[in-house]
DNA sequence: TGCAAAATAGAACGATCGTTCTATTTTTTC
DNA sequence: GAAAAAATAGAACGATCGTTCTATTTTGCA
């Protein structure tokens, strides 16, 4: 072999720390979800990934660093899974209603599983810090391309010219909220189906054009 | 003194444990409040109320007791604000506004405080046992009066007769989770307005008489 | 292949947790 | 006012927490 440092086929040659590293903190996405950000202990992520917690620890270097790590890791996969797929749809209405749906999807995945940015949320209320910044600056950005996409829809002329359009985020955001908290806590059975129909209301209020809305070009 | 036991004036004649543990409850509600009741200990807990930890610790027995307390507590107060005020309101859309202020106003006080039905729903997610089912059944509670009311809406002639009650009250609910999500943890400034507005649609949507929301007879 | 560096393990720390025990104080009752 | 009962305090328990320390093992590089 000519060549001392082998470039694999992927960029990163990650040496055997940055592994295992990677391997944790997918270990402790897990349960971050589950049981919380602040329930989430060295020594039970240890466990799950059959390490010592010395072992765990030394990664990161404090409990904090590991919540960080935690939300920026579940920050990637929230714009891999919701984001990004939605840029292909056209822009305009098409592209907000895929972001919507995408997100719909994986808020229903969620159910069960947990969504970081809500129970983050409610144990980082009022607990100054670069966690709750860390959170609180990844649903704004996310917050912030979903004005984005409703602007363009207005700009598009696919929704009315004069509506208000941190107004309608706001609602959206309501629906999301509401189907976590019914469909993971209450266990109301019909969360899923008032979350669609509330989207088609709030389209239909902001003066979407029906047809796109339930034949969707895209997704 | 004829009498042996002496009814003061109020009903309960309360013997000292009874007056301290609810003084107990008391402080254990602003804390739980504020940090979570997962995160309320007991130690904690004895220091704001000035008493030693098995002082505090007997009045409950464990500390799933404790947090049981906390929460029936926390209902009794929502009912007493929330739900009694409006009943003043008359039957049908009037009533259905006062429920909707007096929760919003609620909310709106709680984004300094926190409100426990948020934070202990992200908290015991899937945490089963007795303080999930306490916290679910309030809840549950609170959303069949939310029904109850488009229901008699809708009776009393004031909302279509066609609409999805159910529905309506889901939306109405994303709105104040968005209120207190946005406005606690987002710090967002203009999130009562957009909660304001958001009913101001959704009782448009629902064929509510427009003079009826921005003249309410009462409150 | 051998040496330095990185990664991991294991034990121990002080702190805090919920809980239990035994005294002691306070309250209620007769 | 004395006896019984209830309320509170204080110390201690085992467990777990995040963190630190020192060995030991594993890895990467020459």
């Amino acid at each position: 072999m000519s060549n001392p440092k082998p470039l694999d086929s992927d960029q990163r040659a990650a040496h055997k720390g940055q592994q295992t590293k990677a391997a944790i903190v997918e270990a402790a996405l897990g349960l971050a979800t589950q049981i919380g950000l602040e329930g989430l202990s060295i020594g039970a992520l240890a466990e799950v990934a059959r390490m010592s917690k010395s072992g765990v620890f030394a990664h990161f270097g404090s409990r904090e660093e590991l919540q960080l790590s935690v939300v920026r890791a579940y920050h990637e996969r929230f714009e891999a899974e919701v984001f990004y797929p939605a840029i292909d749809a056209p822009r305009g209405l098409p592209r907000l209603v895929a972001l919507f749906n995408n997100w719909t999807k994986r808020t229903t995945t969620e159910i069960d599983s947990g969504c970081l940015y809500i129970s983050g949320a409610a144990e980082f209320d009022d607990r100054p810090g670069p966690v709750r910044d860390a959170l609180a600056s990844s649903v704004n950005t996310w917050l912030a391309a979903m004005l984005r996409a409703v602007l363009q829809a207005k700009e598009e002329g696919h929704l009315d010219a004069d509506i208000d359009a941190p107004q309608m985020v706001f609602e959206i955001h309501g629906l999301i909220l509401a189907l976590h908290y019914e469909a993971r806590f209450l266990k109301t059975s019909q969360s899923l189906t008032h979350t669609a129909k509330g989207f088609e209301n709030i389209l239909k209020r902001y003066g979407a054009i029906e047809a796109s809305l339930t034949h969707p070009s895209i997704n």
